[in-house]
DNA sequence: CTTTTGGTTCTGTTGTTCCAGAACCAAAAG
DNA sequence: CTTTTGGTTCTGGAACAACAGAACCAAAAG
């Protein structure tokens, strides 16, 4: 391995770690978050298991179930070579966009749940805070149509081009 | 308590459980979740410790617990009566608000991580893949500076009322 | 058929989270 | 001063999540 190759492998590392904590943080588990981000920084774009389970150091039934969350999620497919028995795992751009509208789309909740605890609270002897819970209803609410909208939009465009 | 008392109550510790849930899935402990329902739903809106302590039947602790993280994050604050040393725990609307916009504006981050991703991999071997990653940047990006102008629009929105 | 390969599922360990109970503490009341 | 009140902090246990290692299994290779 040349010196070149040494320091693409330690952005690479670097970028794998960084991005990870982020997937963490959004929910997933630390090593699954790192499969993932692997996944997106790798060359070329797909890797087979042992490939992942090398780079990352871990345990076969770590990265096994990493891998199939991830795929039971959508976020994650795989490809496969005639000739070759391994399976190819790779980022599926199109769940992982899915995913993402879908728990956009998923602050729409809250505005119900608090309509709900408005309706209750109509005959309260505290019209002061209903009125601020109102408030936050009729915000929750514009942003989630709001955000609908915005998918909604960007779909649009997608379809034309 | 009345018949009809006792209704009230019901409804009110259904909800209670109900919202409970939605704030554990968005990240609180199950406790602390039930809280900032209580206080949502409770009447008048603002509690004592001992009163959360005994519609919840959960120890000191993990009240005390769960109300200094909510106020920690500004979910919740107190207001106190001359002549009576307890605090009175009731949802801050504003904080919260806050809180629900700061997490929003959170999305922003994944688009600056993938812009990284995307200047290492400019001279990949796989652009089909670079390309996908690319309308992902961009949805991702379009998203976060729509939402970011929702929220402006509606900030402007309420300082003229 | 037997062996190897690519991966999954089972079992057990470790670490973490959530909470109860008790000890604790400061301020007010007596 | 001592006692009570309103709450916080410390300690420990139960439940769960993340992972390693080994057993396992189906399909392909020999």
């Amino acid at each position: 391995m040349t010196t070149v190759d040494g320091e693409k492998e330690e952005r690479v590392r670097e970028k794998v770690e960084q991005m990870g904590v982020f997937f963490e943080r959004s929910g997933l588990a630390p090593l699954t978050g790192r499969v993932f981000a692997y996944l997106l920084v790798c060359e070329p774009p797909h890797k087979d298991f042992f490939a992942i389970q090398e780079f990352l150091q871990a345990s076969k039934s770590a990265v096994s179930n990493a891998l199939s969350t991830l795929t039971s999620e959508g976020m994650v497919d795989y490809i496969t070579f005639s000739g070759d028995r391994r399976r190819y795992f790779r980022i599926n751009t199109a769940g992982w966009l899915n995913n993402l509208k879908n728990k956009l789309r998923r602050a729409a909740v809250l505005g119900d749940l608090l309509d709900d605890v408005l309706q209750e609270r109509c005959d309260s002897g505290c019209p002061a805070f209903s009125n601020e819970l109102n408030k936050i209803v009729v915000f929750q609410n514009y942003l989630a149509r709001g955000i609908d909208q915005l998918i909604d939009d960007w779909e649009k465009k997608q379809a034309v081009t």
